[in-house]
DNA sequence: AGCCATTTGAGGTACGTGCCTCAGATTTTC
DNA sequence: GAAAATCTGAGGCACGTACCTCAAATGGCT
């Protein structure tokens, strides 16, 4: 059988209550009673049942997802794991649900986040940019007791975080490698389109990219990132100018997270044959291209797996157990048309 | 607050030992009155709290994992995640156990499962090829009340059962596209090697491979597929034979799931530049060998993610819930050196 | 030695369900 | 219509922990 805190207050020489008292650190005990059911602990090899635990604390967990008020078809997905482990997390006790943050002003969304009160949340995930406002935030609500884990975007700064997403980075040289790999022999040049530079996540991909493509193909040039802004009129124009500009497009890699605006404006230019596109993120337009032909590779991360993985690390934190690294390690994916 | 089964009893108007009957399916009860507990269900939308279910049941669950007795690093890799799993369960109540079977005998094997009984297994994950013994044992197993969910290796024959492991005729298709792409205008000759056709596995990979390469790909012609038999000096001996038998060997497929053998038997052979070689699984042997460039890309399914989901299939299932398809679908990870 | 603050013990209730018993009610069968 | 079979209700104990109260013990201090 394993041992419960009656075993353990027993081998401590110590009361039930007092074993409450250190387990759940709460104040009136010396140092050396303490340490005298630390011993016993590891003696014994007592483990806190967490099944019983959680029934006994009467109100489960309580996570929140804060993501950006505005986005496409990535989002939306992740939206919809978040309410898929809602509705199975329930007879578990776990709650998941969505916090919408401004994405234009810093301090609007900051203000959202300083509202949030540990009565109503035991952890946030957040997806946001890197700003000082979004940082302070984070940092107050960790001293009001709130976990919080940069999900999909990550926030550097704040030390020791664990982040729930990819290494921006290594995504950036997968897609310059596959791109470079798929291209072959042909040499040109390559067009880069995000939605914006402003963000962390962009700068990341792009340097990954080039990183491989410099060292590696010098028959490959990679332009300057074009910027969308999700603007369907913006997009169009841009590419214009770019294709007019250079007449040896050979690759075309779409950085940011939202493909379809860009695929769709895509589709009202000649394809030259033996273009290799790449994309980010499995969405219905990523799909539909790689189905298609439209596009080459898609590199993904699995936004089942971000929302469950924020959801175990928040638990696992509150409960202030370690968690282990190697599962929660977000993986790149690539995707091609056989693999959809 | 949610429901609770005494707000059911009541509105159901029936008493709580009538509303323990019908929903942990015990007999004697009128069908009258179970209909009426199920109306009751949908109409205040009870949910069985499953944390107080596990509480009270006493004993959590207990999983076991039916590995074949000999392998390699793949295998060693699913009994690290499965051993993960086991010392993180024990806060839950979850176990995770190795029970390893005959690889030569399907008897012997088939005799090791039907020796299970549901007092030490709720749920038994299987790795085995798929012979009438084996299947025969899983549906005994089933009857006996134990939980059976194929692992890795699929058994088709079993209808409705969930399979936990990848599509093997889309990882096929998958290799042999990327080998036609990353061979790029080269034709030639593509060897394929594996530790033996005789499982359905091998066959699948091999069907899916070679459709991509006939329907596209004129250029490449596939050789018959090699058996290894995870012998090192048969895998000498064929590569040896085929290397002579074909002068202008263009890609290599290591289609089994252990590569280790022949990565090592392939140094001692001239490597050809422009050579293409994909593997499968991602073991330390095909990681280093992605790192050092003697093989293109990897094609895995996550270890991890094959051990959880195997868990919470089971789970689901012994509380009879049901899970999201969505998010037990193992996906088919594509590696190359940038995103290992 | 005596006082006060701090630390500890004993015991209780609660969480929501599983599982058990036994008596009483209802239906079926002859 | 009576006996038998089936169904239902009431109640209780248990799981292992959280969280509470109050009294008692202990320790440090003057």
């Amino acid at each position: 059988m394993r041992p419960t805190t009656k075993d353990l207050a027993k081998a401590a020489g110590v009361s039930l209550a007092t074993v409450d008292r250190v387990l759940n650190g709460r104040a009136g005990v010396r140092k050396k009673t303490v340490d005298a059911v630390y011993e016993a602990i590891e003696r014994i090899g007592f483990e806190r049942n967490q099944v019983a635990a959680t029934l006994a604390r009467q109100r489960g967990y309580r996570f929140g997802f804060a993501l950006p008020r505005h986005g496409d078809e990535f989002l939306e997905e992740i939206l919809k794991r978040i309410h898929e482990m809602d509705r199975a997390g329930r007879a578990e006790m776990l709650q998941a649900d969505v916090i919408r943050l401004d994405d234009q002003d810093p301090h609007r969304a900051a203000r959202t986040l300083s509202r949030l009160s540990p009565e109503d949340y035991d952890g946030i995930a957040i997806m946001a940019p890197e700003t000082p406002q979004i940082r302070d935030a984070l940092v107050r609500m960790q001293e009001r007791g709130i976990q919080t884990v940069p999900f999909v975007s990550n926030q550097k700064r704040l030390d020791d975080q664990t982040f729930v997403g990819i290494d921006n980075k290594a995504a950036g040289a997968t897609a310059g490698r596959l791109m470079a790999r798929f291209l072959g022999q042909r040499g040109g040049a390559i067009l880069v389109l995000t939605e914006s530079m402003q963000s962390r996540d962009s700068l990341e991909r792009r340097l990954g990219f080039d990183s491989v493509i410099t060292r590696d193909y010098p028959a490959l040039r990679v332009l300057p990132t074009l910027e969308s802004h999700a603007d369907p009129l913006r997009t169009a124009q841009v590419l214009r100018n770019a294709f007019a500009a250079h007449g040896d497009i050979a690759g075309l890699y779409l950085m940011g997270p939202e493909a379809r605006i860009p695929l769709e404006v895509l589709r009202s230019f000649p394809f030259p044959p033996g273009r290799v596109t790449i994309a980010h993120e499995r969405t219905p337009s990523t799909e539909q291209a790689l189905r298609d032909g439209e596009i080459d590779a898609v590199i993904s991360q699995d936004p089942g797996h971000l929302v469950r993985s924020a959801m175990r690390i928040m638990r696992a934190r509150c409960e202030n157990r370690s968690t282990l690294a190697s599962q929660e390690r977000i993986r790149i994916e690539v995707l091609i048309a056989e693999n959809i």
